[in-house]
DNA sequence: CGTGCTGTTGAGGACGATCAATGACGGTGG
DNA sequence: CCACCGTCATTGATCGTCCTCAACAGCACG
């Protein structure tokens, strides 16, 4: 049984790909045409790279409780947007994925951070040349505003179906929503970049009993039985059981025309 | 025993007030101002309603499944942006008061709309007026923006409290939420304009035992026991029973600074 | 060769759903 | 004016899901 590989990887060079801006334009522009927008002038925005580097698994992207003017990218690798409780527990809110913004909206929460979940590469961008860039480029307004509604119908959507559904189907639910989401960046594996653990704190079950949840999805051939990851076999079937539908990823249909720019 | 009355009365007449403007222009200042946007010029926004009107209780002010080109601006009264789930329950996502759009994002999802809980009158824009008019005051668009991510914050803490804490807890944070909604755009009662059915469809579970979680508080003299309505008595015991910090309605502070306005 | 993380298994118990039934209240129509 | 109906609030009983506690094995890492 082996642990899953790398998943998200940009380049086939080991450390971060020299070219920084090619591989930036590259991601967002899949992520943006995801979002049915097309940005015509990405050149500008990943000329505008201040820092990037890697880091480590586990490790905070962004810290609890710190403010930044930069905003970061996330170039490889799998990290989540989480909330540490009271009790100690972390509330995993989202999964980010390549191409993802690990922090483009002001947290107004202490306790709500970005963590790495593999090893994770990324980049920087200033506030303002953020700015800049969307001042000569409306698309790109109109798409960050996009990912933000995005966002907004995925938080929804867990809350109905964490509230209410079994474990079985709030599990099966959150791997095709995360499926998805990979899909949607052009990344389109069937083994899912997280452990049991990163699963429970997302669903909001114990660990204990999403791993019994676990195998008997790998009893039902949903998911793999060979390899101790979590790798989706029958993807339909875990559709059905997670009552999972997929319409409320679906940007481009129905969408408003708005078009923002911003006026520094 | 009695239930709750009206809440969010804007004017003193009985009909649509008059000057329909005037209303419209008082509920946007103080919801924008509560998102720390100042926005100069309402007054051409305002001056752009379409349409307007009276819808009954338990009405649906916007049917799920329906596109439509304008935005509906609620006046008065109370309602409840909800899903229609397989199973035939319903799933309420957010509540709705007077100041909030009912239906400022486009709706991805067929089964999702917004229906009255109370009586409510409602003001309507065309999108290409509201568009005119933030090109005008990128300050609109700025605060329309905004309370895109206000929802996003309120929506991501929920799925942490709906999926961890007791049903006491989920009730009483639920509740918090509601009464700092409430005041934040001036309407300061104790009274919360929605039945224990309305409770238990928002929190996830059944009517049944949010009835008995709503005695048990009544009990702890945190709810009225006088008034068969939901009547908030000790609202800092409340707060503590939920779990209840606000930090992510604060939006004021810690925000980006960033402005934008719409290229027509 | 320990240490930490992940995955796995067992047993007991609490919380909340479900089913079923009743009373109060307001509105509607005969 | 009264009978009827729908919504809401309330109560009791049973049952299932999932949590908690506890322990252990495999694996990667230093």
């Amino acid at each position: 049984m082996q642990r899953f590989n790398a998943v998200g990887s940009v380049g086939q060079n080991d450390g971060i790909a020299s070219p920084y801006p090619v591989a930036v334009i590259s991601l967002l522009d899949r992520k943006f045409r995801s979002l049915g927008v097309e940005v015509p002038d990405l050149g500008q925005l990943a000329s505008a790279v201040r820092h990037g580097g890697r880091i480590a698994a586990h490790a905070d992207i962004i810290r609890a409780g710190e403010t930044s003017k930069r905003s970061t990218l996330l170039l490889e690798g799998t990290a989540c947007l989480y909330k540490r409780l009271e009790n100690g527990t972390r509330q995993i809110y989202a999964f980010k994925y390549p191409g993802d913004f690990c922090d483009l909206l002001p947290e107004p929460d202490d306790a709500v951070g970005v963590q790495a979940l593999s090893e994770c590469s990324l980049a920087a961008f200033d506030h303002s040349d953020i700015e800049r860039a969307i001042a000569a480029s409306p698309a790109l307004g109109l798409a960050l505003w996009r990912s933000t509604m995005l966002d907004t119908f995925v938080f929804r959507e867990r809350i109905a179906h964490v509230s209410r559904l079994t474990a079985m189907a709030r599990v099966a639910h959150l791997l095709c929503e995360q499926l998805a989401r990979l899909e949607a960046v052009g990344l389109n594996g069937t083994v899912l970049p997280f452990t049991q653990v990163d699963l429970a704190d997302a669903a909001g079950l114990s660990v204990v009993h999403v791993n019994r949840t676990v195998q008997a999805l790998r009893r039902l051939n949903v998911l793999s039985s060979v390899n101790s990851a979590i790798e989706i076999v029958d993807r339909k079937q875990l559709a059905a059981i997670g009552h999972f539908d997929g319409h409320y990823l679906n940007m481009p249909r129905r969408l408003s025309h708005w078009t923002i720019s911003v006026a520094p």
